[in-house]
DNA sequence: CATTTTGACTATCTCTGACTATTATTATAA
DNA sequence: TTATAATAATAGTCAGAGATAGTCAAAATG
């Protein structure tokens, strides 16, 4: 069974290209949709749409209220990376972390061979040894040291 | 009477050739079938779909979790890795590690990009936090996953 | 003894609902 | 008319329930 946060997240995404990187909802109707509970608009948002993911959120209460997510504009993969880099905090789980990387494809800023490189280097498999209190703080010193290496060198 | 590892071990290889290299289940659901406790399914997955047997295996826990096994190539690229990938023992200098990495530049198996992420991701600079005894343990799980994210058959 | 099976406990991710906060609109009072 | 109060229409928060998967060591098996 797919994940509803998933169908929501896609269907958001969908809407973001065609409106060429802004789109903007009611979170009743859109939780009407989707046959959920409004609430689960917000956890789709915070989990999936970010700032440092490269979306910025606003929102409106009241009659006419709503909420609208645009796409950060990146004309520098270099800016973006950094800004990427220097958002990412010391810490960092294995989900959030790939929701970064599979960002960077949408961006075209890395390969799908070096998405996949990424992941594998981030994954919760591979830091077994790592005490658990630590596994994020590793995790994110991997991430963000991978990431630096991409500033200096340009994609072909 | 065949052991119940052996048999879904032989029912996942069968799913996995039908999906042309890939399949993705649920735990209980596999565990329901064959009436095991699921952690049994973990059981015959770390004993029969390891590294060194071919296979990488990717999960997701919460709602709509899932576990993916793929198995990996066996073209000669994939050879040549799955051999380096057997031949790195369970820990790795930081030193060795980039030999190994700058020999599958020259040998055409990773591009110059590839090779500073997986530098990045292996460099000392970035295992502060791991034990110094536990360093080089984590450093030769990081280089084998993202060397076996490399053999995996990409479907789509 | 080595391997397999089991189950209790843990970790992680998703979904829900009650409660709160904010904004807009309408009604009422001065 | 203008200021204020009440009401309606949204969205936000957070803790808990639900749904998965992971770990580890003891028990069973052969």
């Amino acid at each position: 069974m797919a994940r509803l946060s998933d169908i929501i997240e896609e269907f958001l995404k969908g809407l973001i290209i065609e409106e060429e990187g802004t789109v903007e909802i009611q979170r009743n109707e859109l939780a009407n949709r989707f046959n959920c509970v409004p609430s689960q608009i917000n956890y789709v948002i915070s989990t999936r749409f970010t700032a440092e993911k490269g979306y910025y959120v606003e929102s409106r209460r009241g009659g006419g209220g709503y909420i609208s997510i645009k796409r950060l504009n990146v004309d520098s993969a270099g800016d973006y990376l950094m800004h990427i880099i220097t958002s990412i905090g010391d810490r960092i789980s294995q989900l959030t972390s790939e929701v970064f990387i599979n960002n960077f494809v949408d961006y075209n800023i890395i390969e799908n061979r070096e998405a996949m490189i990424m992941k594998a280097a981030t994954s919760d498999k591979v830091l077994t040894d790592v005490p658990t209190d630590k596994r994020d703080d590793v995790r994110a010193a991997i991430l963000k040291n991978m990431l630096m290496s991409l500033t200096v060198i340009k994609r072909r």
